[in-house]
DNA sequence: CCTTGACGGTACCAACAGTCTCGACTAATT
DNA sequence: AATTAGTCGAGACTGTTGGTACCGTCAAGG
């Protein structure tokens, strides 16, 4: 095994390709692979050798940027805790550009097995967010139910669009779980 | 306005269509047109003279097969009625042909708008239903929530995989839910 | 028997995911 | 400095699919 020989990755070019994916997914364009080579200067090969599918490239360019939404400090109490955080979650899931990133994510997931684990990752490290919120407050309820109830909401919501997501409503579904968690505690 | 005259549409044809793409569906085998077409020994403009999009093609026929799941006799509480429909929906979406039609229908519905709105219409029959069984007990609550709170968990987790969609959880969910219209009612 | 309109079948088009090849470039090894 | 390995942007190419156009045929009303 010799050392690594020949011209390095480009992470300009890598950074390149995340943030068109994420721009047109933002615009509401249609998100091809040529698309996104095209707008970030770069040859389909490039984006090909470093990701399996155009699914896994939309989806990893997806999370970067969810990466920003972290749970805040403490509040002092559950409620608030649950609140700040669910609120935030659905005000940022809740505008338009946000709503139809998501809405592509699960389109490429649903036909792409790279992107459906991804995806699954993606989802896993959310919910871990909010059961973390949940723990520190109620460290022995089984919180797994909640957590679910919370995303369904925002999930099922957004794909089907009958409803809003918004801070509004993510205060209401957030009293409305931590009740149910101190009354299963 | 003359009256009608030629050929009438042969029903026999319908039927097939959308029995093809059901069993497609079903299979998990793609559901490409061309398939529908060829397993229904039909034209494929007889299936673009009757649907304006191959997504509505899919959810009509997904439609059909949802009729049968309807809310049953009351058990004489909330509790009991809640539990018995969301647990015979659960087991019903969480088999795996029905996980995998009800993918591939959301599928269809993220880049199809005809899709998109039967779609629509299907889930808020759906949650139409759900919210039946609650009025008959509680006819002063307001449910959009709770009912956003069952098909969100049911939607979330077989779009995602990550967690069981069958009989136990519905009940699990069921109980904790009407917990919680009674707290607010 | 003639017109109307649906039928099955198939050739066709455009768009797209993904592969392959090309000459140019860059960094480590010799 | 020369060699070698591996990346780069670019674009041609393949295969599949959604959707359209057209064919000759079949059924029903006038």
């Amino acid at each position: 095994m010799r050392a690594h020989t020949g011209r390095r990755r480009n992470d300009e070019a890598r950074a390149a390709i995340l943030t068109a994916a994420t721009d047109l997914l933002a615009a509401g364009e249609p998100v091809t692979l040529g698309a996104i080579a095209g707008r970030a200067q770069v040859g389909k090969q490039t984006i090909y050798r470093w990701w399996p599918s155009k699914g896994a490239v939309v989806l990893e360019a997806m999370t970067e940027r969810a990466r920003s939404l972290a749970p805040t400090a403490s509040t002092g109490s559950l409620e608030g805790d649950l609140e700040a955080f669910v609120a935030a979650t659905f005000a940022a899931a809740g505008t338009p550009e946000y709503t139809a990133t998501l809405r592509g994510i699960v389109a490429e997931a649903l036909r792409d097995e790279h992107a459906a684990a991804v995806l699954a990752e993606f989802t896993a490290d959310r919910r871990e967010q909010l059961y973390l919120v949940i723990e520190r407050w109620l460290p022995d309820v089984d919180a797994d139910l909640a957590v679910d109830q919370v995303y369904g909401v925002l999930w099922y919501r957004i794909l089907i669009g009958h409803a809003a997501v918004d801070d509004t409503a993510g205060r209401q579904l957030a009293a409305t779980i931590a009740a149910q968690l101190r009354a299963g505690s």
